[in-house]
DNA sequence: TCCATATTTCAATAATAATCGAAATATGGA
DNA sequence: TCCATATTTCGATTATTATTGAAATATGGA
């Protein structure tokens, strides 16, 4: 990942609304969510919401898919993948630090 | 990590000018670089980089400390990696994603 | 003390982002 | 076609953040 896309990314995580939105989309997994259940959970305005949608749409770590009436948006896990990578890089990058990866994704979990 | 500190590093590093300054910090470890340098390499002119330094470590991913004249930033790994933390559990936590953490971490490396 | 250097604060401005109601647009079903 | 529901766009407003030169402050050495 390119710094460009990465402080995109990072823009896009770095707000409340969002970070809570993006959560609840991690959460759903593949399956994602419709906007309005979305607005439901998060409790932002529909209007609101679509604004923070578009700007995590843009920054590829969500995706819209049309299923008849609704719009479903997904987490789009391999940007984060690539996110955390570019982070890391800029974290362990030939010095300290540690701790990160052992203890946090324990030896894969199988999704329900 | 709370969400509140998350969005706050988030926003901290969400910014061309501040990334880069991380990163130049991240590089120098923890002997750290003085303001004026990071001017110097980051081309960022003083009043600007000071107000981007006060953001960092209002985000506590940086730290400054006095050293005669100069003042000495320094990269706070910690907080980095518990940004890394709370990305990681908001990204692997119950869900596909794989692969972030393995390659990139090797086996626990001694600091110096 | 006085000077040179290092860094921060001030202040004014410009740029960008967030908020949200109301209106517009899409979609499927009656 | 017509209606109800789902979502987005518009538009006007407010809030937040970024940018920098110039002035202020701090520090060590002559």
């Amino acid at each position: 990942m390119e710094t460009n896309a990465a402080v995109l990314a990072l823009s896009a995580l770095a707000q409340t609304s969002r970070l809570a939105v993006f959560r609840a989309l991690v959460q759903a997994g593949p399956a994602g969510m419709a906007a309005g259940r979305i607005a439901e959970v998060t409790g932002i305005p529909p209007s609101s919401l679509s604004f923070h949608l578009k700007e995590l749409t843009h920054a590829v770590l969500a995706h819209a898919r049309q299923d008849g009436r609704f719009v479903i948006y997904t987490a789009q896990f391999d940007t984060m993948d690539a996110l955390l990578g570019f982070l890391t890089e800029n974290c362990c990058g030939g010095n300290p630090c540690a701790s990160v990866c052992a203890p946090v994704c324990p030896p894969s979990k199988e999704p329900t």
